[in-house]
DNA sequence: TTTAACTGTTTACCTGTGTAACAAAGTTGG
DNA sequence: CCAACTTTGTTACACAGGTAAACAGTTAAA
């Protein structure tokens, strides 16, 4: 180490270096879910999927046939911002963008069986991310934090 | 509502919606993290401070005279991306980057008076927005929230 | 003294997002 | 049937937040 530490000044309190910060949930979540971001990527290598890629994909899969404007709601991003991820997806013949007979303005997405081998393997890949990130928290704990994140997403929908 | 809420075709299966998704911790975290950046930045209003500014601030009052590179590595981002931060920061007067007499490369930032009124200010509104956003959620679920988070935040250590 | 390291800064870039406009297609009310 | 509205996918653009690389000035180490 370079230097001192932190170089508090003289009026260093003795509370223990507790930051107003310390205490909010926004700041812990976000220096949480950027940790975790960082190693997706670093667990899915330079040419993996990102994370907005994934979700699109599986969701793609587990609701064949669902409409860009379905799977940009489900999201929670925008049409507009839908259309880069299914080109890439569309480019690395993960799916296809087939007509609906219906309904000519919509196009529904249709995972290949290519795609579907991608997911797979991409998702083993995140579950190990995952596992090792989190080996030291319980399954209790993962669950009990998985159960509260679900409650602040319940925000949601009182928009 | 316009259409079929989800068109998911015949292969429906029974598992009640369950996607992969659900069960990531990471895709969790994220979409957590949305709600609660979006509704900070509603509650602190058009003007406000964002997040970044806010803590930066934050930093500085509780270790006044602190350098650039200090602060930047307490944030978790890099020296570059500090200095708009700071610079927006002493253009609102609400810090100065005041030279150290020992090294005259670093300057150590210290908030102004106006700084710190402004930094109560948007605490007070940053704590009511945590406290309508969370009402939902036990005085004991937020602990075990924060500890959950403060848990993941202990593997940002080793990189 | 030469070499290495650190600080703040600029610049260029990348990713993920939103907003606004649009044409094409569908829907609805008279 | 027709006019008015709505929806879909798409583009163009802007912006926030962040990284990486280079730089000059300064300090520390060999």
């Amino acid at each position: 180490m370079g230097r001192k530490a932190l170089q508090r000044s003289n009026d260093m309190d003795l509370s223990l270096d507790a930051s107003d910060l310390e205490d909010l949930i926004g700041y812990n979540l976000k220096r949480a879910y950027v940790i975790v971001q960082i190693d997706f990527r670093k667990a899915l290598g330079q040419d993996g999927m990102s994370a907005r890629v994934f979700s699109a994909l599986s969701l793609c899969i587990r609701y064949p046939n669902i409409t860009q404007s379905e799977l940009a709601r489900m999201m929670g991003i925008e049409r507009s911002g839908l259309v880069a991820i299914v080109d890439e997806l569309e480019a690395k013949k993960h799916l296809q963008r087939a007509p609906v007979p219906g309904d000519r303005r919509v196009q529904a997405l249709v995972p290949t069986e290519a795609g579907r081998a991608a997911y797979d393997a991409t998702l083993k890949a995140v579950r190990a991310h995952e596992d090792r990130l989190f080996e030291d928290m319980s399954a209790e704990e993962k669950e009990t934090l998985l159960a509260l994140l679900k409650k602040i997403r319940n925000r949601e929908e009182d928009a």
